[in-house]
DNA sequence: TCAAAAGTGTTAAAGCTACACCCATGG
DNA sequence: CCATGGGTGTAGCTTTAACACTTTTGA
């Protein structure tokens, strides 16, 4: 974290140069899904003093994806499968200036749920209390980017685990959109679109039916359409 | 623009503190569109030591977006109707750090083309030459997400005069995109949206049947859609 | 044999693409 | 009267939405 103590900051003033550049602050929505316990859309959220979004500051020339990354593992110790960044802003917190840079993180429920970090809960999207305003503003966008790109992208990809069921990849799409949706052309439109492949195997889970296992074809991950390519 | 001077670092280094906070440049792709001389969208470009993206700082405590348009108009004497923020990114300059915001500007030619500024070319999206590999990045990705937007939001409204014939919109697409349109198709398409309504009136330009103007419902802009709400 | 989730087809409506001719005007 | 751009309709195809029953299994 980078900023000048008061009296630098005075010193600074008065030769008429400026320590007044801001600090830099990236902050992660970072997204799970929980699709077998309460089945929810959770975000990490660290309480400290308050409740806030996992948040850091980059280094000197480190790129920023790379920091919103090392942000996001040391934050709540998870490592993210997905890394997209969403807007910047300007904000002022007792008199020092930030840019805060959002993004959003994603993982799957065995990558997240697993760990065990102090501080990081993981909380329904409906139920978050965050302290800064700013956070939830974050949080809004987040969301309204999040459900536009299950939309156009291959973006569910990186929230579900490695093979799923047609069922839980549904599922995946309700609690994200927060609607039901029609099981017979939910398949028919995940089939034509072709970004799933079956295993050859199913899953027996209490009796009924085994369902078949799918895997996304890693070679066409879209999730990425519409983002800068990455440098 | 804030940076400090050398010796003033080295003071601070020796100290432990940090001037080492980032940079802003804030810079904007202005775009615009010439329907009438040479048919092209274009985007203003700043010649000084060689050719730049419209860029410059923010003030302490300034929303980033007042940011931007202030520096938009400033370097190219032009007031943009739309702006909306793209990307951000970690740059290094000759040993200093830059963050880099990028925005995408929009006027209509009467606005952009009518102004003469020091300096400022506005020039066909198609033979930019940008000094800088960055600015070349930030264009390339403004003109995939104006391509995009053009597809699911009223975006073009603002690169259009008030009022304007089919026509005209349909050329306005079709410039944008770099693909011809079937005439028919597009007009059904913009009436059936909603977006356009009839004014009273017609313009008669040449020895052919005058054309109907439209004007935009300017009480449904969803330029912004997808894009967060600006505080 | 029952409960529970998996899996499967059809129909109607809307939207998309491709395509060619008549209209109104000024010179 | 002719050259110029403005304006119009249709047919085939694709995509979407709505809707209910049969299959396979474990207990």
């Amino acid at each position: 974290m980078s900023h000048s103590a008061p009296h630098l900051s005075s010193i600074l003033h008065a030769q008429g140069a400026s320590v007044d550049g801001p600090d830099l602050r990236l902050c992660v929505v970072f997204f799970a899904l929980d699709l077998i316990d309460r089945p929810a859309l959770r975000i990490a959220v660290v309480n400290d003093v308050s409740s806030r979004l996992p948040a850091g500051s980059a280094f000197r020339l480190e790129p920023l994806d790379d920091a919103a990354r090392r942000i996001a593992r040391s934050e709540t110790g998870v490592s993210e499968q997905y890394l997209e960044q969403l807007y910047t802003m300007s904000q002022c917190v007792d008199e020092r200036w930030f840019v805060v840079i959002s993004s959003i993180a994603l993982a799957s429920q065995s990558t997240a749920f697993s760990t065990d970090h102090p501080r990081v809960d993981w909380v329904d999207v409906r139920d978050v209390a965050l302290a800064d305003p700013v956070d939830r503003e974050v949080l809004d966008y987040a969301l309204v980017r999040l459900r536009a790109k299950l939309g156009y992208t291959t973006i569910a990809f990186h929230l579900l685990p490695s093979t799923f069921t047609m069922s839980e990849l549904q599922r995946a799409y309700e609690i994200i959109l927060n609607r039901p949706l029609d099981k017979r052309n939910f398949r028919r439109r995940m089939v034509a679109s072709g970004i799933l492949e079956a295993t050859a195997t199913v899953r027996r889970a209490g009796s009924h039916r085994p369902a078949a296992l799918y895997r996304f074809r890693s070679s066409d991950d879209r999730s990425d359409y519409l983002t800068p390519r990455e440098h």
